[in-house]
DNA sequence: TATGTGTATATACTTATGGATATGTTGGTG
DNA sequence: CACCAACATATCCATAAGTATATACACATA
């Protein structure tokens, strides 16, 4: 079982180290910043599972944690911070992360975290989850909620209109109105944000 | 700590209450069908996790798991199976569903994804997250996932173009190419599609 | 060398989408 | 009842998207 923990701030990494040798993982290898890191994958092969820093010295933001993903293989990388949004952190996991892990996790439940995504499942604490809606955000319309899963299935406004039984005009104007309220440019931006705010 | 196992094989969900039981829940309720699961909740008051069965009695498809996952208030409410497809499974966990639980699991995992769930993390094992490209499923150019980047992010042609250096004709070409390598029926579809496959 | 693929461009065309404005219908609420 | 919100429809117009076909060049490779 080889893990990798990669963070700048030396204290935080060790202390992370410590407590998952103290609880088994034997083989714990560190990194101070990105390109410490890939090159130890480079070296010394794939790892079970990687622990990476989102405010760590070549992240560039999530480009570093595709990286690792890349470099690793296909297996469990995972994204720790301190201070990364909930937005960021969903965006890691739809690239298929295996999992967020903040700082505030208590030592106990890291190790535990670790353990779960050494084993292939994937960790998200659920305060991300909670998904907050925003008060200036309008609620749709039953028709704009129908209109708007018909533009998820890829559907025409022509489509959309038959299989609701509605004129297509009117297909256009819940289109329209509904992609003012989500703040999307044109059907397909609101397609895109209806799905990563799972909305349908 | 209050939890709901729904499944309409007796053996099956005895043996997995028994299970819970056995490891520190208290107050496991069962339930046979989704109308007995829901009126659970409104009488009972909201699960700290409910486990549904996917192939119940009542459910609809992932139907249910929508009602139900309404009915408990946001609370973490998982799927179960022992025959789903990766894709429901998948489906599910994009609806928000807190896990999916797989009958083959062991007792003991079931345990601990159970635990898991109830702290408010979701569980999904990895068989579900490897993803295998289809053979018939034709590798994008590299100019082609430039333009599917710009879809996605909701750019039109013309943004497309100015932002790659290319002429709007050029754009909807790869548009054109890209669309029918992926199976899809227009930029809308294939943006949606993307997403799902985690493409980009 | 011949062939295929990815890239890029051009012309010409049809269809779809987006946006504006106007006019109705419902169903519920003060 | 008057009012509002959601729903529905109608024209009209501009722009965007999609389709088809043809040409061309670089590059790899059989």
């Amino acid at each position: 079982m080889r893990l990798l923990v990669a963070d700048d701030h030396d204290l935080v990494r060790e202390t992370i180290v410590a407590f998952l040798q103290n609880e088994g993982f034997e083989e714990v290898l560190q990194a101070s910043n990105l390109e410490a890191a890939l090159s130890l994958v480079a070296t010394s092969g794939c790892f079970d599972l990687a622990l990476i820093d989102y405010d760590m010295p070549g992240m560039n933001g999530l480009e570093g944690l595709k990286k690792m993903m890349l470099a690793n293989d296909g297996r469990p990388v995972a994204l720790m911070s301190g201070a990364a949004t909930p937005q960021i952190a969903e965006q890691a996991l739809a690239m298929g992360a295996s999992g967020y892990v903040p700082k505030t996790l208590s030592s106990k439940s890291m190790v535990a975290a670790a353990r779960f995504m050494v084993a292939g499942e994937t960790f998200a604490p659920m305060s991300l989850m909670k998904r907050e809606i925003p008060k200036n955000e309008m609620q749709l319309s039953p028709r704009e909620v129908d209109v708007l899963r018909g533009i998820c299935d890829g559907k025409s406004n022509k489509e959309i209109a038959r299989d609701c039984e509605l004129q297509e005009v009117t297909v256009k104007l819940h289109v329209k109105t509904m992609s003012r309220k989500l703040g999307a440019k044109n059907r397909t931006h609101a397609a895109m944000i209806a799905r990563d705010r799972k909305l349908l």
